[in-house]
DNA sequence: TAGCGGCGCTTTATCGATTAAACAAGTTCC
DNA sequence: GGAACTTGTTTAATCGATAAAGCGCCGCTA
């Protein structure tokens, strides 16, 4: 659209290759390693790309190669309040060491206008500037997610998608894990009239922990005296479940949030109103993306292994797109429960870690600065 | 390396063009809207391109143009822990919404290993996979900045670099704002003994932090009362300053932490051993990017604008890119001082938002789902 | 009616890298 | 001593898009 750019002194194969006094022919085999070139000349080309600082065209071996040597990293923006932030930074710590591990690109894609339905990702797979595609916090309803789907472009969704039966994904199960530690503020804590804030029911995530709570106070018999408030993953939406719940003149001895942001809000104005948490109110979160650790009370919480989950996706789709790897398949990962002061078992700063399943917690998922 | 990807149903200018039945190079000129062209052809290869779904070929335009239409945010890793996940967040969030208003795509590199001396952020200038740079957290001795810049390549920095007088920087005063929260403490609650828990000091915003501080005491008279401790910016360096200064037998009555994170460890190691915030020790921390907000007690400190400096550069590094903007320029932002219970100002989860210049308080840089 | 200008499209060349196929030397073998 | 090989390189084509130059065919004018 406007001028040309500045010729940044740009090294090109035929710089190289004039400089040997051989075709660019041979100097792209030479570099390549190819035995039918003598060694005496590739040594020399080896030596003058090194001198003038030859680095490949991105451009020209893409084109030929027919591979962009890049993946990308999709966030349809509607749901960018939805995930909150924090995730989103552990799932580009993952998906980043992978694309390192493979010498390729990484490509974060938002989507700037939902009004249209030009779903900018779309562009980006069809312009073949990525080779594949990474998409996180998709919502039930995006069709767009399906159509990506069928194109058969090589894509990994982070998440659950029951709906989409030929999609690669890798995730939790949030069931199993929002019923675990509702059943712990039952069994450990005594609990009895439990109220589930749940994420937005248009996200998968949010239908599953909600059917986790479910599965908890059904298995005990207290889904008489259990309610469901609706919220949308943010602080405020907390706040405001926990106010309207009291207004309404709802009583509770424990709450299952579905993530820590909502947990912040709904014990901020538990606070306001002289109700002590954890003893009058046990309060348990999810995720452990930061804010569970540092609130007062630290709230306990279901660690998300971003991190893992999302450099597994990326590996998931280097296998697609070189091909050794074919099919719809689901990776599941295991969480761990963290307990600190907000239900009860551990009190200021103190923390204990146990593994949903199997033996011994997981890694610490690059935690903030936890130790230098 | 591996076999050539499947053939996803690709859609080139070719078959456009031969579906209208003109070759491609009409096909071309007529989506390029070209006078040329009659306005019949021109619809029809408009309709053709738009029923085969046609995106141009990213790899085909970047080699015919010479431009990539991408922009890189390359993140040092060896700083990857000096700034914190946060921070970088915002960063992403700025950039990438001026990307997509430029329709460029964007790359996000960070270095794998730091041992090699071959950077690989250096990797991507030169193979032309972005037009451009936006470098973030660099280390004052880090060298390759220095390199990337004097190539001449469209590189902005966010931070102040006064060793680097050729290169276009975007950042914030950081001496002004540490004195001036450092004041704040003096002036308004009576602090007499300052401590200052700075940052690395190979980072040219841990020396301007503390030399705002030591501005401030200076200023007041106070400078035989100060000490100044060095933290790496991580949440346990600032408990381990704090934990440090107090077993030397230090008194203080107020410190200034050279960010969020520092203060929050610093603050877990003054009530373990019983001492209170505000009211022994007053603290204020530098960021606000979410924790300071959320701890208890919150946290005063200086709101730093991390979207709106990264917007910025991004706006400058496309000015830089297409020619429009030549020679050296140093954007600087206003910030914000954000009072909360740490000092005293406040109490519970009240805040009080002050410009340090200027009049009105800056919109709240994308803070963490204020509201909804 | 011959010649001229312009419209609308095609031809051609290019960007940088890669690879199959062709080819010029030099060896080896019968 | 000529055929068959080997060796090391060059030629040429390709990937997709695009800009410059070229070329029929039209209508218009003298």
């Amino acid at each position: 659209m406007a001028k040309r750019p500045a010729d940044h002194s740009t090294v090109t194969l035929k710089d190289v290759a004039s400089r040997v006094g051989v075709t660019t022919a041979a100097a792209s085999m030479a570099l390549a390693g190819h035995e039918r070139i003598s060694e005496k000349t590739r040594d020399a080309v080896r030596r003058a790309a090194d001198e003038l600082g030859y680095v490949p065209s991105s451009a020209g071996r893409a084109l030929r190669n027919q591979r962009a040597g890049a993946i990308a990293v999709i966030v349809p923006n509607t749901s960018q309040h939805v995930f909150g932030h924090l995730y989103f930074m552990h799932v580009l710590t993952g998906v980043s060491s992978a694309a390192n591990d493979h010498d390729a690109q990484l490509i974060v894609s938002t989507n700037p206008d939902e009004a249209h339905g030009v779903v900018a990702y779309e562009r980006v797979m069809r312009s073949r500037s990525a080779d594949g595609a990474i998409v996180t916090s998709a919502a039930i309803d995006d069709s767009n997610i399906e159509t990506l789907v069928e194109t058969g472009l090589p894509v990994v969704l982070i998440g659950n998608f029951p709906y989409l039966p030929s999609a690669v994904t890798v995730g939790i199960d949030d069931v199993a894990a929002t019923k675990a530690i509702a059943e712990h503020l039952i069994d450990e804590h005594g609990a009895r009239s439990l109220l589930h804030v749940s994420g937005t029911l248009d996200h998968q995530t949010g239908i599953d922990r909600r059917e986790g709570f479910l599965e908890a106070v059904r298995g005990r018999g207290l889904e008489s005296f259990a309610a469901v408030v609706e919220g949308d993953l943010s602080e405020e939406s907390g706040a405001q479940a926990v106010a309207s719940s009291l207004e309404d003149g709802r009583r509770f001895d424990g709450i299952v949030f579905a993530n820590d942001d909502m947990a912040l809000g709904g014990m901020r104005v538990l606070r306001e109103r002289g109700i002590r948490v954890p003893e009058d109110v046990a309060v348990v979160g999810f995720d452990d993306f930061g804010l569970a650790r540092v609130s007062t009370p630290a709230i306990t919480t279901v660690r998300t292994p971003a991190e893992r989950m999302s450099r597994l996706a990326a590996e998931q789709l280097f296998r697609l797109i070189d091909g050794s790897a074919e099919g719809p398949t689901h990776h599941e990962l295991d969480v761990d429960l963290v307990f600190r002061a907000s239900c009860g078992c551990e009190s200021g700063d103190g923390e204990r870690v146990t593994p949903l399943r199997g033996e011994e917690p997981h890694r610490n998922d690059r935690q903030r600065s936890v130790s230098s």
